[in-house]
DNA sequence: CTTTTCGTAACTTATCAAGTTTCAAATTCT
DNA sequence: AGAATTTGAAACTTGATAAGTTACGAAAAG
């Protein structure tokens, strides 16, 4: 089945925003993204509502945080994204008459939310500035100077 | 995203085929999933590869249970029907040049992988036998006085 | 008033489980 | 032997939806 990168790509995107000092145009987050700028208009709205990045119309305009990204956790970004739906089994039907269907649902649900709730306490407990860190460290172990645009296009 | 429900549907019908002394057709289980025989032959045919099910072809022929409920957990049906993809949420690039991609993946990879696990060892721990348990209470909690066929075409 | 850039709606594409059609092969019944 | 039943399997279509695309209006800056 194919994936929801949503929250992949926006953590991705809001991590090169701190590095810069300038807002950054949706065609110049598409580029780096591998796609067109449409569609990251569309899904950085979604981090806007939430007030994790302001946006900018016209010349000089585009995107930059909203706040410090030891102020925003992953859980901030699903959620800002829409909250996807986390797995890809499901039921067959949620509501059936069959009291068998309804024993094999009860076991399925309960598996299924524990390990929807430790995911979404795990991204609960991740604040961006952890992610930058761990960059820092793998940029340094590779004894990159500046750090710089390291997505050009990949 | 739409929900992959083989595993779901699986338990389902193997429950059902512990309560019934004689093969079942594809024809009655698509009833009874609400699909249709072809379907259920090409899912079934991985539980046959693991044993957990045989099959008759001809006049009387149909699918049986292969071996006793207590003998099958949540794991094994999930494996015998190809081991699907857990999560609908995934990375935009699994091997990304980016640095801070890198990072992004390393966290979500080790979040992710966390949660399967857990899920993974909580299906492992479900013997069928426990969900045919549940369904009894259940029926019981109804006064239903003999199992029988509880879900002709819900 | 021209350029840049976001805002947004409408539409198309890609993917894959699910669903469908079809026929051959095997088994049982008469 | 022949008819009926049932699985086995290949080939194809459908449905749902994230992703991708196109297009144009609105706002801001030069």
């Amino acid at each position: 089945m194919r994936h929801d990168g949503r929250l992949s790509r926006m953590l991705h995107v809001l991590l090169h925003m701190e590095e810069q000092q300038r807002p950054m145009t949706s065609e110049e987050i598409a580029g780096m993204l591998g796609t067109n700028p449409a569609l990251v208009r569309r899904t950085l709205a979604g981090l806007r509502e939430g007030g994790y990045v302001v946006s900018e119309r016209g010349h000089g305009g585009g995107w930059m945080l909203g706040r410090p990204l030891s102020e925003i956790t992953l859980r901030d970004v699903y959620d800002a994204v829409g909250a996807p739906e986390v797995f890809a089994l499901g039921l067959a039907d949620d509501q059936p008459q069959c009291l068998v269907e309804q024993a094999v649902n009860h076991a399925l649900r309960r598996t299924l939310d524990e390990a929807r709730r430790l995911l979404l306490q795990r991204f609960a407990d991740i604040r961006l500035s952890d992610l930058r860190d761990d960059f820092a460290a793998r940029a340094a172990a590779l004894g990159v100077r500046q750090p710089g645009p390291t997505c050009a296009d990949d």
